[in-house]
DNA sequence: CTCGTGACTGCTT
DNA sequence: GAAGCAGCCACGA
């Protein structure tokens, strides 16, 4: 092997885990930004899960919209037009939203072992 | 390099 | 509940 010849695969992007994790929330489902970048092997990365969602390829159609701020709460700000349209996304899904609130308890995505081990293999 | 800015969180008032 | 704030981190001015 030449000596400069890089010796590892090339790493897919913080961004791109990100995504392909979020392409796993099924249907119905909403996950917190901070447990979209932890189960993206990205832990505390709130932030950077926020990031993602806003620089997400449109034509990779991805469902932004599963995503919430921790607690349940709609956390774009309400003076975007995202607002009202993650909302509408969601009542779309079944999910109720009230007063820009979603009950975790009954809508959090919690992945099982297989999902997570599905994911692994990326 | 420093600073301000978020589709974040958790803790404290 | 609401508001403030420190920690967080990538980005751009």
């Amino acid at each position: 092997m030449h000596p400069l010849d890089d010796p590892c695969p090339p790493q897919p992007s913080a961004l791109e885990k990100i995504w392909h994790t979020l392409e796993q929330v099924p249907y119905g489902r909403v996950v917190t930004y901070g447990q979209l970048a932890d189960l993206a092997g990205q832990p505390g990365r709130a932030r950077l899960a926020a990031r993602a969602l806003k620089l997400a390829p449109t034509e990779r159609s991805l469902p932004w919209y599963r995503v919430i701020g921790a607690g349940g709460k709609i956390t774009i700000p309400k003076t975007s037009p995202g607002y009202q349209r993650q909302i509408e996304h969601l009542r779309n899904e079944g999910v109720t939203v009230n007063q820009g609130r979603v009950k975790m308890s009954e809508y959090q995505w919690q992945p099982d072992l297989a999902e997570l081990l599905w994911q692994l293999d990326y």
